[in-house]
DNA sequence: CTAAAGTTCTGGAGCGCTACAGAAGGAGAC
DNA sequence: GTCTCCTTCTGTAGCGCTCCAGAACTTTAG
């Protein structure tokens, strides 16, 4: 069945086409075509005729697909999301950054493709769908659909995520931020520390190229404060989509003598859920309990006590991904060479209501 | 320019083609698109040979774009967002909402890309992106993307607005919910009632169609009760995506003696806020303040006091829309007569801890 | 009045792929 | 040994559009 031939048990009624309309005002089908993508081509009157012909005939416009293999630019960028599209929608923070991104590509008349990194069957989105680019969001390294955007060539910008050659990626340094983090308790007088974060369990941080390079990098930073003052953290994990796990995996740490005086967790999301087990155990955040964060979401503000955390713009982390990649692909289309970029953004530890010195 | 020449600076680099390969491997190119597509049409080891020699000339896959014209298919479905699409990333119903869609369509091999309703420059994304079917979610009537959308005959499923006939629609009886959470109010003794929700001002909730319809049909539902009740409520709105602005609208009422005893609110998201005004002002719900929220997102459960609210299953609503749609797509590829469904799930009224009696 | 410089429109040649019908060759049936 | 059927592979003919080069005609300059 051939696409132009649909609903044969319908009857087979003829599309629609630049042709259609084309022969019946009588004129060549480019100027059909420039009649709807370029105006500058030709007589404001033929114009206008034609487009009440097309109206007529139903015609909408240049049908996509067709524009997409002529021009060879979809209009369309893909984002690559941590496995499971769907874990990407659990944290203000990620929330936050996708915002960002569909409006500032908006503006550049992209429209967004949320790219599973998994396969269904034999579709992997990752290689099958059509796309002028894409920006690849805390994968872990070895996720194949970013494999697929290598190989296709395509315009990426890595965020969150191991920076690769020839690619423009943007991070925070996140192994300072922590480190700060680590040292406002440390400095409160804290040395029974909790490290609530998320992914695979690794012991050593520098190793386990496997797990999300932020979260590796967030464990270090908060070593590379507690080590040297001879801390030796309890840590506590669970997955990326699932705070609860994590923080009640903490539980049974809460109720000793020598339980953790202060928390250090992986994201805003996580110690708020630290906090709610905490209280649910009978302990006051912060009088028997510091809890730090990580992002400044909105959350943080909004909870009681306040949360101390380190603060990142999410919004801003969007707009750039979304602007750099918009400007790679609009350089690729004009065959420049690529720019490639090391991008990243500050960070700010945020003391607020959370953090006090331990319980004496 | 042709597309296959890009980059003439850096020298014009003869893009691999599926002829390409043919050519290298001395087959027809009709051949090596089987050896992608249709692995059954031609024997293992050919197959293999060619997937080899493609490789080593890094051909990736057939090209979307082409294969997208030729089959007439894309892979991907669209969404249709409120105005601007970060509006929709603003409240864990939709994001829970958007999350299960993600999820059930990537079951079925498709894509979803976001479509921001505007225009930017000359780029319509409803009208100008390739795709195969498209959720309209929440979209007030007369938005033009949704006129684009129907014009290209896509198959549309609408999701909490208006159902369209000759389209499938997914809603709620949000009416009969509202009038259930005004009828828990006055059932507890409430007289002096706040009604907090979104969108434009109206006084008739039966005219104003230009409002959205999930939030006319809930004010109808409030009235439904508190009309015959007697109870004038008094009414406060903000923008859709700025929950806090609808709250702090209701500060100035909070204080008087005739302050009202109860809140009504458009969803979880605008309840919480409210709560936090309230406290704010030195009110504890639910003694002072009795609060009601609308969708049931974790948040309600989360918050203290535990949010009184209506039941809605997101994640349910989002799997549907995702099934029909792509129900509908394969229906549309195969030339069936369209399938129109009006589907309405439960809601169920959950009394948690923000309400209670009005003080004496 | 002629040459040069627009303006407006057209034809042909792709873009890279897949559907379809059919050719070529081999296996199996009788 | 012949006929049929199956497997494997191949040309052709699009899909609907846009790029490019140039034709036809009109205006401007000298």
């Amino acid at each position: 069945m051939q696409p132009g031939t649909l609903t044969p048990t319908l009857g087979t009624v003829p599309r629609v086409t630049l042709k259609t309309v084309a022969d019946r005002v009588g004129v060549s089908a480019m100027t059909v075509s420039n009649a709807f993508s370029r105006p500058d081509q030709l007589s404001a009157a033929l114009r206008e005729r034609i487009l009440t012909v097309a109206a007529e005939l139903g015609y909408v416009g240049p049908d996509p697909a067709a524009r997409t293999l002529a021009r060879g630019a979809t209009g369309t960028v893909g984002i690559l999301l941590t496995e499971s599209p769907q874990h990407a929608f659990y944290d203000e923070y990620t929330i936050a950054f996708l915002a960002a991104i569909t409006q500032e590509l908006a503006g550049a008349g992209l429209a967004l493709t949320l790219l599973p990194s998994g396969r269904a069957g034999d579709v992997v989105p990752a290689r099958d769908v059509a796309m002028d680019g894409a920006i690849a969001y805390s994968c872990r390294p070895g996720v194949d659909g970013v494999d697929w955007l290598r190989k296709r060539r395509l315009p990426l910008v890595f965020v969150d995520q191991q920076p690769e050659r020839g690619h423009t990626s943007i991070n925070v340094d996140d192994r300072a931020a922590a480190a700060a983090a680590a040292r406002h308790v440390v400095d409160l007088g804290h040395r029974r520390v909790a490290l609530v974060t998320v992914g695979r369990e690794v012991t050593d941080p520098d190793t386990a190229p496997s797990d999300y390079m932020v979260a590796r990098q967030r464990m270090r930073g908060w070593l590379d404060v507690l080590e040297p003052a001879g801390i030796e953290p309890v840590v506590r994990r669970s997955d990326y989509d699932n705070p609860e796990a994590g923080a009640a995996a903490l539980r049974d740490l809460l109720d000793g003598p020598d339980r953790p005086t202060a928390a250090l967790c992986f994201s805003d999301a996580l110690a708020s859920a630290v906090v709610r087990v905490a209280e649910d155990a009978g302990l006051r955040v912060p009088h028997d309990l510091s809890v730090v964060g990580f992002d400044d979401t909105p959350l943080a503000r909004r909870m009681r006590p306040a949360l101390t955390t380190v603060h990142q713009d999410a919004g801003e982390k969007g707009r750039l991904a979304a602007a750099e990649l918009a400007a790679a692909v609009a350089r690729h289309r004009a065959g420049e060479e690529p720019v490639v970029r090391r991008l990243e953004l500050p960070t700010e530890l945020v003391v607020r209501e959370s953090t006090a010195p331990p319980p004496a």
